[in-house]
This record gives structure tokens, sequence and C-alpha cells, in this order.
DNA sequence: CCTTTAATAGTCACTGTGACTATAAACAGG
DNA sequence: CCTGTTTATAGTCACAGTGACTATTAAAGG
């Protein structure tokens, strides 16, 4: 706990720890799951890839860091950041994982909607901001693809019995949007109209908009748009197709 | 990320942090979940009830100090410690969590079987170690009072989709231990022979020790014996009775 | 118009579960 | 030694939720 061991410490009586925090933001694009990297500019590591994050100011928390850094390297306005589903996914502490010194680094998921382009340029540390599919992401800096790895199977399996689908949806969507995300996520096909019976019959996962539509892409017929309702937990789940971690 | 800053980076330059670990340790005895706690020593909150834990060493991962600070304050064998379910719950970061300095907690939980005594005494570091009964607990130091709720929202929720229930059992247990377990863990009664039928068809959660039977405390029929099986997740999982979070 | 595409509606069989009844094997006490 | 109590184990029945499928509706395009 903080300080069984405490005899008058001396903050700088050895070498310290630096914590930072590592964020593996998500997206759903043209039907891949797409993740936010950034192209080091310094040693180590220079010119590799790498997830976004940074250092926890001594005033901040980690959440709070999490969020400043995600607001200047992709250039999404403050209120916007404020707003999205963030949630700590675990801490890294082995103790070789940064060749300069002890990092301790606590680990961060984000969802977001399609929206948002990358604009990287905003933050000014030079570095380049991009999405790219999981299909694509080469190697990464420091254990950041481990962390990749981890938030991916934490995604994967909270679509399971969380609501959290539609964070990666625009305020109003159609189930078929909604559907694209689980399958994409999943990596799977499912039944269309099972699916809709499904999210229609869990209470509180959407809220039809009252009379609107819109328009799929141009063909088919209009669907009816819905809202993120207010349950957070899908009791009994919807479970995916194959085993738990395909 | 770890280091996307990094002008020649310099550990001394500022307030470091201090990175301790956390621990909620949990056992079911007699009808009741109980957690270990240890009284306090020292200031700050000296004489109160916490978790224990401590402060990572310098070459150590947050894991290898949760292990070892468990061995230490509990007097369980390096050997048993290294082998019991320790699982990372949340990090916490909030800057002011310990009056002294900045310090950022890695909170883990970890389930034992009934077996081991307190046994605090062998730790020397003065703190005497308990289990209490979760209803009995006092105040708690710093924030461990929120660290303990989390891990407590946690373990229950595992218990549906997991094969965790096994880790709170010793190595050969009847179907009625296990039943106790989720009883207590969820404050519940379930119907015995459905939980029997569920946790038998479950493939991998449990496997039936040949010809073993055990007389339970002497009254009733005597009950088979088993141990926890390959499995590690639940599908379907084993829902609670009520909603998501009583 | 007729085809294509996607949304929406509805059906049917099966699996897993909740609620419940029945039997078996130990012990305690008269 | 019989009887009641306790706990384990076996089995039944009805219903909810799901997977697999078929049918209909409403748009766009040639």
């Amino acid at each position: 706990m903080s300080g069984a061991v405490d005899p008058g410490y001396d903050p700088h009586a050895f070498e310290p720890f630096a914590v930072t925090v590592d964020l593996a933001v998500f997206t759903v694009r043209g039907g891949a799951l797409h993740v936010l990297l950034i192209r080091r500019g310094q040693e180590p590591y220079a010119g590799s890839w790498a997830l976004p994050g940074g250092f926890v100011l001594p005033r901040e928390s980690a959440e709070t860091a999490a969020r400043r850094e995600l607001a200047e390297e992709t250039g999404l306005p403050e209120q916007v950041v404020a707003a999205l589903h963030l949630e700590q996914l675990r801490t890294y502490s082995e103790p070789d994982r940064d060749p300069r010194m002890r990092v301790v680094s606590v680990a961060f998921t984000a969802l977001v909607p399609d929206l948002p382009e990358p604009a990287a340029e905003g933050g000014g540390d030079a570095a380049q901001a991009r999405w790219l599919p999981l299909g694509e992401v080469p190697d990464l800096a420091f254990d950041h693809a481990v962390i990749l790895a981890d938030a991916r199977m934490r995604i994967r399996s909270k679509l399971e019995y969380t609501c959290l689908a539609t964070a990666f949806c625009p305020p109003e969507f159609t189930l078929g949007e909604l559907l694209a995300v689980y399958e994409t996520v999943w990596d799977t096909v499912l039944d269309r109209p099972n699916f809709r019976r499904k999210v229609l019959t869990t209470p509180g996962f959407v809220e039809a908009v009252p009379g609107a539509a819109r328009l799929t892409g141009g063909r088919g017929k209009p669907a009816a748009l819905y809202r993120a309702g207010p349950a957070t937990a899908l009791h009994p789940p919807l479970l995916r197709p194959e085993g738990p971690t395909p």
C-alpha cells in the first residue's frame, strides 16, 4: 500500500520512477478496425511507430494526462476529448521496458467514431499521427505491440457484455452501422435479423429517434435512426459466435 | 507513450513519483467474504487499517513487488505466493492520494483458499495482519476503501464469466464448497441442483477426482471431490440472479 | 418496369435455465 | 434399531433466448 514503509522517506534518495500514459485509440473505418499511431521523432525508437502518450505531470492523474495527451496529439477539441469513452487497460511496469530509465506506464483504451480525421499536426511535437488498420500495423516501439494486443482483446470481449459498441458510432446511427461495428471488431458475420432483435429487446441499449431515417449510402430501404441508451451492461450478454478469444 | 517527449531527460530534474502496489486479498471463511488488512505502524494514518502493499523496488515489476509484499506480510511460503491467483485491478494516481508525496499505486486482487491463518508476525514490519469480514471493515487509510470496493465489484463479476471461483477452494473440493463460494461472494442463494448441472456440463470447469468422497462436516451424504479443470472462461456465463451490480 | 440492395417482419426448433420433485447416504437421538 | 434431519445427487417440465431461415418493404439504377 501507499506507505507501509516510510521512515521519513526522501523523494530524491534514489533513482526515481517516471510515470507515463499510453493510449490505444480505436475507430471503425471502412470495415476495418483502425488504431491511432504516431511516428516517433526522437531516440529511442526514432522513426518507429508508437502509441500516443506521454508523461504524467506532477499535478495530474493518469486519466487527466491521457485526455491531455490525446487532445494534443490528435488536435481534437478539448470538449470532445473530455466526453469520449476512455478506460484504463492495465499498467505496464517491467523494469527494462524503456531503455533510458525506469518508466511505469498506465495504458488506456479509447473508442471514437470514424469522423475525426487525424489532424495530427496540431500537437506541435512534430510527430505525425495516423490511423492504421490493425492488419497494417508495423513493429511498434517499446512494448507497445503487447499493449495494443491487450487492448484489442479487451474491446473484443467488452462488446459481448457491455453497450460499448455505441461508442464507435456517431450520436445518431442505424442498426446496420452498429452491426458493422460488431462484425468489424469481432471479424465475423452476424445474422442481421437476429442482431436486430437482440439489440432492440435489450432495455436501454439503444433508443429510437422518433420519425428519423437515413438513406444508407443510396442503396436499399432507409434505416431508422437510434441513439445510445442509458444501459451500460448487457444482460444477458451478446456472445460472439466462436470461442472466447479466437 | 513512454518517451514521446525526451530531450535528454534528467531523472532527477523534478519531484519524482513513487510507485507502490496495494493488494486486495480475499478469502471465503465461514460464509463470509474476508479481506486481508494490516494495521499501520507509522504516520500517516498510524493505527489505521490498510490494504497490504508497499513500494516497488528499482528492479521489480509491479507484479513481482506484489508477490514479495504479500509473502512478507502474510508469512506465506514464497512457493505458495508464487502460485496463487494474482490479477491487476487498476492503477490509482490521483495527485493527493498520499499526503506525503506523489504516489502512484498499482492495485492487485488475489484470491486464496481459507487455509492460511494470518500468521502476520513473520513479516517483521511490526504491522499486524488480520482477515476481516467485509461487513466489519473499518475506515481505511488513503483511498483504500475505494480500491477495496473496486476489487469486490471485480471479483463479483468475474465469477460470472470465468472459472475463478475455484481459486477460493483448496486443491480438492466438493461442489457444495464451490456453491458456497458463489453464494458468499454474490450474497445470494442458488439452487443446488441447477448449480451442479451448470458446473458439470461446462467443459473443463471441474474434473472429478476418481473414487474420492468426503464427509461434509459429519452431516449428510458424502460428497464427491473435484479439482479445478483447465478451462478459464465460462461460455455461456453463469449469471447471478439479480441485476449486474446489486 | 424490373433488378439490386438493404431494412424490417416473422417463424420454428433447439439449448440452457429456473423452479421444482424425488431419491440416496450419512448422522443424531430416542 | 428406527426415525427424523441434513446434504448430495438424479430427474422433470415449462419457458426464455438464440440460431437458422423465409418473407416483405422501400429505396436506387438501368
